[in-house]
Order: C-alpha cells, then sequence, then structure tokens
DNA sequence: CCATCTTATTACTACAGTGTGATATATCAA
DNA sequence: TTGATATATCACACTGTAGTAATAAGATGG
C-alpha cells in the first residue's frame, strides 16, 4: 500500500492535481485544461491516485467529479512520521551526550 | 527533488533499509545480508536513498558506513502536512456547517 | 434513435526502473 | 607486489510507466 502512495506521489503531475483538488472539487475536463497533456493522460493518472486512495470521482451527469479522498496519506504519514522522530531521537541523545561531557 | 524523494520511498526494499539504519548505521555488507538480492542491487538502492538525500555513506576501512542522513525527509513530510491541514481544515469547515444547520 | 459531450480504455512508442552476473575499483594485510 | 575483502559499476533482460492518437462507452438533449 506504501508503495503505491509514494509511487503515486513521484510524479509531480499527480502532485499537482492533488494540490488542485485541495482547493476544491473539479471535474475531470477542468483539470484537462490546467495542463498540458492529452485526455488520455491525465484520466490515466486520475486512476493511478484513485487506486492509491488519494482521490475519490463520482458522476454528476456526463462529468465525473474528482476530490480528494476522505482520510488520505495517513499510512505514508505516519510512516515518514515515525522515521522523523527516529532521527529526533538520535539527536536528542547526541545532545544529552554533549551535555554530559560538559558537565 | 519530491520526486526523488517519494519515488526513493516507492520501494519496500529501500523502506526497509531506511528501517534498519534507524536502528543503528550499517556497513553495505551488513545490509546486503539482511535481503535475498545480490549485493549489486542493494548496492544501486543505496545509490539510490543517497541521491534522494535520505542516507548518507563514509568510508571506514575497507568497509563503507551507511547512516540516515541529518535531516531527511523535511520536503516530504511538509508536503504531506500541508496537504492534511488542507483536508483537515475542510473537515472543520464540514462541522461548522453541521453545527450551523443544527443551530 | 441520433448527435453530442465527457470520460475511459486501448494500442502503441519510448524510456526508466529493478534485478542479475561479471568485472572494476579501493582498501587492507603480508 | 600479491591476495583477500568490500563495494561500485557495467551490460543485459525484463518489466513498468508516461506519453500520444484513436476509439469505445456512458449520459444528456432533441
Amino acid at each position: 500500500m506504501l508503495d503505491e502512495t509514494f509511487r503515486a506521489l513521484a510524479d509531480p503531475t499527480r502532485r499537482s492535481i492533488i494540490d488542485i483538488l485541495a482547493a476544491g472539487d473539479r471535474s475531470v475536463g477542468e483539470l484537462v485544461d490546467q495542463f498540458d497533456f492529452a485526455q488520455s493522460g491525465i484520466s490515466r493518472h486520475l486512476t493511478v491516485l484513485e487506486r492509491a486512495n488519494l482521490i475519490v470521482r463520482r458522476r454528476a451527469g456526463q462529468k465525473r467529479i474528482c476530490s480528494l479522498a476522505a482520510n488520505p496519506l495517513e499510512e505514508a504519514d505516519d510512516w515518514i512520521r515515525r522515521y522523523r522522530e527516529h532521527w529526533g531521537a538520535r539527536l536528542d541523545r547526541l545532545e544529552v551526550h554533549l551535555a554530559e561531557d560538559e558537565g
């Protein structure tokens, strides 16, 4: 799952799509208009984002509206935070060590 | 830069390497022992991680010791956090909206 | 039904990523 | 220097990804 999440985020176009959707929902066509790629390319990017549970698409007449998923990036955030906390903890230990040397 | 970071994290072997290094520094050979991949494959994974500024390698005699980079994942963390805050803000607005409907 | 609009899917090309074994490079020890 | 150890790099195969144009499929309106 983390594989799919991080891989989805590794593409700048897909991150841009997420940025746009963070400002509000958009139809597929509205998203296509924001980029210089063919409609088929954007459609596939949306499929990648959807399979990574980062966005959802719902029908609204002929259009399909894209929005951010309900609770996305939780797993990715957890992973990164755990890792960064590890790093922070090691720094703290280093500081303690230095303080002990001084005392 | 985010491209490289997220792409580096998209591989489970590389995330495992990071997990191992979070517990302490390791030589390349020690890392190779933990996996069922050829030495050349691990070496290349390490190069990917290093280019993404997630780890550093330093010489120690014949060996090269791998450790986590000094301040890694900051950018990735910022990106994810900004995005999750957006999502949190939207939830808050929804709650306000619902509260107004009730009142 | 037919025409149109919107989006998804397919077929294709080009390139990048991941794995391998073989080989090169660097360091140490004698 | 020679030999051993540790790591990096190369050449290759295979797979996956991102882009395109063309086509299919779903929804709406007449």
